[in-house]
DNA sequence: ATTGACTCCGTACCATAGTACGGAGTGTAT
DNA sequence: ATACACTCCGTACTATGGTACGGAGTCAAT
């Protein structure tokens, strides 16, 4: 086997951004599936380096380890069971669509306290983010 | 003092949607200030509540507790003090932004997966999500 | 064939973000 | 005035998401 171009978990987890225990504990969680040994120890696929990626970036926008697990998992594998995953799917993407909308909320409001900043005569509340989520009518 | 209209730490927290011991666990932390007591008890303010429930909502968009304090300290207190504000805030934003194209290309991805369950003959790769990351070259 | 870096695995530890507990005191309703 | 729910505060415990450790085994280069 050639060292240079196959995976170890050494690898993995250095070209992934991550710890070896990192990955181990994934593999126990599991996020990613232990490769078929070769010898004594594991060699990954490639794909595993965008797999973990996600998992990280997919924290950051606050998904827990499980609900990330949910959207891996989220493929079809035969058309009988599409209706399952056509539902989570669009359960998970109204979910997407309310953090966007959240977010967007919040920068508007920080563009707000921004602008203020540069225009010494803009209005400002005392903290301008608390009311981010409020509704129109309630403010 | 009147008990129904004043908002003792379990009201709050009642109608905040959070235990009691986490508005504890949040004054500890420096997100909420104790207010003063009016005798041996504690009387919350009303924009306590949208101040708690920022916080909630904040940590469901990938903030973390620390991070989501600084946001709700990002405030303009006097106009010397502006540009540090300033700089901080388009920092936040910036990463807002972030957020908000990764969450598009999380979705673009699941709706992918959608449309291949209501159209059989769309060609669907085995796990579309993993690759939503990745520039298009990439793939 | 030996060295040195790496892997394996179990287990223990860590930080963050709460949650629970329990005894003492307090507020208010009856 | 007494009952009862609620507050106060410190401390301990929990769950999640990792990190660290350590002894044994392994790979591949010299």
């Amino acid at each position: 086997m050639n060292m240079k171009e196959s995976l170890t978990i050494g690898k993995l987890a250095g070209v992934s951004g991550v710890n070896v225990e990192t990955v181990r504990f994934y593999e126990r969680k599991g996020l990613l599936k232990q490769p078929k040994k070769q010898g004594a120890f594991r060699y990954y696929p490639d794909e595993y380096i965008a797999r973990i990626r996600f998992i990280k970036r997919s924290q950051e926008l606050g998904f827990t380890l499980k609900e990330t697990k949910e959207l891996l998992d989220l493929k079809i594998k035969n058309h009988a069971k599409c209706s399952d995953v056509l539902s989570k799917t669009e359960e998970k993407i109204a979910e997407i669509n309310h953090k966007i909308s959240d977010l967007k909320k919040m920068k508007k409001s920080l563009e707000g306290l921004a602008n203020c900043c540069v225009d010494i005569h803009q209005p400002l509340s005392d903290c301008p983010i608390l009311e981010c989520f409020m509704d129109k009518r309630e403010k």
